[in-house]
RNA sequence: GGAACGAUGGCAGAGCGGACGAAUGCACCUGUCUUGAAAACAGGAGUGGGUUUACGCCUACCGGGGGUUCGAAUCCCUCUCGUUCCGCCA
């Protein structure tokens, strides 16, 4: 949520500043909010000054009654009072209920170094393949879907079955392979993060202070019978986890990792990227998440993407980073970086972490405030969060990598100690299967 | 799912219709005293909103929402959460 006082005091600032995400509909948004504001300040001045009325009156009556006079004249006074403030008082909840609404809906303000663009197309590589190979072997050329049902690891006819389309299941080695790939990416950031086992339903409130509600509700599974969401990523949960709290700066930064299961309904993306593991209605992954104070997230960010490109890295896949531009940049996020990894199988650069800072914006959404040591009053943090490592898409480029020409696929050395001592995925026999 | 009880400031805990933003204790901060500390004494401390150049002033907040009243922490309704007992269960 962006500051109502900015946008009353400089709303330009604000103004020019959303402008450049190249969405027309957010400024009139914005316009709406401003003549909301101003409507909201005009019945506070009034309910208060009634209240301030009605106040002195009652003491007034308190004061008659004890000397046992009568007080008639200040109670109908009081009483009309009373009605008109509980008039101001309705069309405040009206007017309160739709600002808030509209300014859930407006979007965060891009960082000053974010690239300007209109769409995807307009990301810039941040940093290119650090260790692209020359070229692909024929043998790796093959798609991770093709490979997983050979080798008996990925069984998506049954997932299909089970749960309908848009559901994998993986199997044997693959399924140690993907508990693996989540063991290890907490193992990485254990040595500042906190493991956090969060729920995975939540409420309202809580997918609210990310972002994902209002606007995107159609992307998350609702248990309308109980009020609650699955949810769809680590950072819910983990964001909220200090939310309506006032924490120390002693405290900050707070460093939390979680792995989980995530659930998208994937609304808008039907018949897209249906074959194999790229986009399913439920994946693991391991998130890592901040909450610092203003001036120390940018260092939180680079931190941020050193340990996700770090982790990628580690498991020998080229690799290269993604500048997500103001048109491309989503709702909460000041800035963004995508990390994506080559699948020469299906010859595709694969997202696999998103590194985010969202400055204040869900902090003011969910209430999560800080006070600087000796100062008095309240400031809300800045939260920043990354995938340290999504399964599905680091599963399907590990089996198109390390693809063997016998069409076994060999373990990232680094997987090597979660994998109950397995360093290949072997073409099974014919009397295995 | 049924029943009973409960929810007050950082914590503990009073208040049960009128000067209550709220006693008291602990914790906290600032003075005085002390070489320093402790103790003692004095004082100060919450959050949001509106308004003001500013000191400040007004307003709201005793789990959430609604009601009664001139006036609600206090009375009534309702929801949520917690504790205990029963039921069910990994």
């Amino acid at each position: 949520m962006i500051d109502v006082r900015l946008l009353r005091t400089q709303p330009d600032l604000v103004r020019n500043a959303l402008q450049r995400r190249a969405k027309p509909e957010v400024l009139e948004q914005l316009d709406h909010a401003i003549r909301l504001d101003v409507r909201l300040r005009d019945i506070v001045t009034e309910r208060d000054a009634a209240r301030a009325r009605i106040n002195d009156l009652s003491k007034e009556v308190g004061a008659l009654r004890r000397e046992k006079k009568d007080a008639e004249t200040l109670m109908s006074e009081s009483r009309a009072l009373g009605d008109r403030e509980k008039a101001l008082d309705e069309e405040y909840a009206q007017v309160e209920a739709v600002l808030r609404d509209v300014l859930l809906r407006i979007p965060n303000m891009p960082h000053p170094e974010v690239t300007d663009g209109t769409n995807s197309d307009d990301n810039v590589v941040a940093r290119g393949p650090l260790q692209m190979p020359e070229t692909f072997a024929d043998h790796q050329r093959v798609p991770h879907w093709e490979t997983g049902h050979a080798l008996g690891i990925l069984d998506s006819e049954r997932a299909v079955k089970i749960s309908g389309a848009m559901f994998t299941m993986q199997r044997g080695l693959g399924a140690t392979l993907a508990r693996a790939l989540c063991q290890y990416a907490l193992d990485r950031n254990a040595d500042a993060f906190e493991e956090i086992r969060p729920p995975s339903l939540v409420s309202s409130a809580t997918l609210t202070a990310t972002g994902q509600l209002p606007k995107f509700a159609d992307d998350a599974y609702n248990i309308g019978r109980d009020d609650l969401w699955c949810i769809p990523t680590a950072e819910a949960p983990l964001t909220s986890l200090h939310a309506g709290e006032i924490l120390d700066e002693s405290n900050l930064p707070v460093r939390l990792m979680a792995f989980s299961p995530c659930f998208r309904r994937e609304a808008g993306s039907a018949g897209r990227d249906t074959r194999g593991m790229l986009r399913s209605h439920e994946f693991d992954k391991v998130e890592i998440l901040a909450l610092t104070t203003p001036e120390s997230a940018p260092a939180m960010l680079e931190e941020f993407i050193e340990r996700v490109t770090s982790t990628i890295a580690s498991l020998g896949m080229p690799y290269r980073l993604l500048e997500i531009c103001t048109g491309d940049l989503g709702q909460s996020h000041h800035r963004s970086i995508d990390v994506e990894v080559y699948a020469p199988g299906c010859d595709q650069w694969l997202e696999v972490s998103s590194i985010s800072w969202f400055s204040d914006y869900q902090a003011r959404r969910g209430d999560i405030r800080f006070r600087r040591d000796g100062k008095k009053g309240t400031e809300f943090v800045h939260t920043l969060n990354a995938s340290a490592l999504a399964v599905p898409r680091v599963w399907a480029a590990i089996l198109e990598n390390f693809r063997n020409a016998d069409g076994s696929v060999t373990v990232p050395k680094a997987l090597h100690p979660y994998m109950r001592g397995a360093t290949l995925i072997p073409v099974p026999t014919a009397t295995a299967r």
